[in-house]
DNA sequence: AGAATAGTGTCTTTCAGACACTATTTG
DNA sequence: CAAATAGTGTCTGAAAGACACTATTCT
């Protein structure tokens, strides 16, 4: 099909939807947002748009990429602006497209979907399009609008296997973290919760995961413990030895 | 961004392009197209093409999905038809989306690309669309047309971790195929040969990665050796344990 | 015979997981 | 003090890689 003629065909949408995960309270928590029209009039949904692109005087193709777009999306749906401390260490990567005809019933709409990661989000903003949007624990986010459940689904695996060959936790706290702190990232997404002794040492001996930030927390736990050491995500982009699921039959 | 409307955004064409890989004359190859018109004239390319859709008499949206489209290209490219053995057994699978604004000069085009494997593959059907078509060594697969390189290269990478975790270097060979068979698959992929004693060891000690034919071959290597014992597939879809690469940091 | 390929035995090192232990801090 | 959390020591079994070896079939 090197010969195509753009004409022939039937006009098609490209959006760019966002599986938002993050950590409150223990739990794995996912941005939704409740849709303000038809279809699935207040259902919830992953929130997204379209991607935006125009010419220009000349008639040059002009417009945003993919992950622009997503970033774009991200950041109006929690308020988060470009520059905001927080949205900086958000973790943003391309997850995949989803295309059934059907899908989306007023017209051809194919979904580019991303997959972000980040700690301390902040609550979505009353002032964005929809109509309501907020984190919801992604074990009580089901029944979503379109085919939203299948690609939170996808999110949530490609999440859990990439915590176990790179240092994505590291994403999902702030920029100091404890020992505990990261291993609690693990069962908040794995569900399970790692042997304590053995995950400090693993973590510890995987070069590049994490580096000593040399201070200690302030207090130990609230109901007794010894205080934590502080550590920084180190430079490594894929763990050596990997820290694999228990029971590794994915 | 819930509340769209279509109408407010510039078109934009969707289109599947094919990283599709098999082994000849033990090197990794890859399909290639030689574009018959501008842009990139004369340059070769990744077979691909756009994705149908239309509206039935009642407006309702109808079309392929990008699997389907996927598949259609690859048969139309290679002249394997629905229904033909070696088709049937290729593996195909969705690898990401290209969508920077400028990547075709004409108009806004996303693209779809997908990775697709199989042992056997046809030369191309000198009817099609394209100026040329054929399959050449990876590593001579260079200044291709659009992004494609990048596409091949993310293609290629793809590919490289797969061998590792699942059992997708059984799509590189026949039906039944030798332990020496199936190790040319990993030495073509990886561009280092396995050790022989211990890929053997390790392939059969790995539960459902392939199981005993009960046969053998019927000569021994051309020059000398062993009869070998045949295998097929087996039902496992994840290697476990997996046969990491030499030098785990990719 | 000698070369080539298939397949096995065995040793060392690494790592996952289990378990028990020490160290420190809070109420 | 007891309870709780941080962190370490040590053992067992699984698995990777190195190396040497046996088994079979070709010219």
């Amino acid at each position: 099909m090197r010969d195509y003629d753009p004409s022939r065909y039937e006009p098609a949408a490209v959006t760019v939807d966002i599986v938002a995960l993050t950590i409150r309270d223990g739990a794995l928590q996912v941005l939704l947002v409740e849709r303000g029209e038809e279809p699935f009039l207040g259902r919830l949904a992953l929130p997204g748009g379209f991607v935006r692109s125009s010419r220009d005087a000349k008639g040059r193709v002009r417009g945003e990429t993919l992950d622009a777009a997503a970033a774009r999306e991200l950041a109006e749906e929690t308020g988060l602006v470009p520059g905001h401390a927080a949205l900086n260490r958000v973790h943003l990567e391309q997850l995949a497209t989803y295309g059934a005809p059907d899908r989306d019933p007023r017209m051809r709409v194919f979904s580019v979907a991303y997959l972000a990661f980040g700690a301390d989000m902040p609550d979505p903003v009353s002032g964005g399009d929809a109509a309501a949007a907020g984190w919801l624990p992604v074990d009580r986010a089901r029944r979503l609008a379109f085919d939203h459940d299948a690609i939170l689904a996808d999110g949530l695996e490609r999440a859990r296997a990439k915590l176990e060959y790179t240092p994505l936790a590291t994403s999902f706290v702030g920029p100091e973290f404890t020992i505990s702190e990261l291993r609690g990232v693990y069962a908040a997404v794995w569900g399970v919760e790692p042997h304590a002794g053995n995950f400090h040492r693993k973590v510890l001996s995987t070069p590049g995961f994490v580096v000593d930030a040399g201070e200690m927390t302030e207090r130990g736990g609230t109901r007794g413990g010894r205080r934590a050491r502080l550590y920084r995500a180190g430079d490594a982009t894929l763990l050596h030895p990997a820290l694999l699921r228990p029971e590794g039959e994915q």
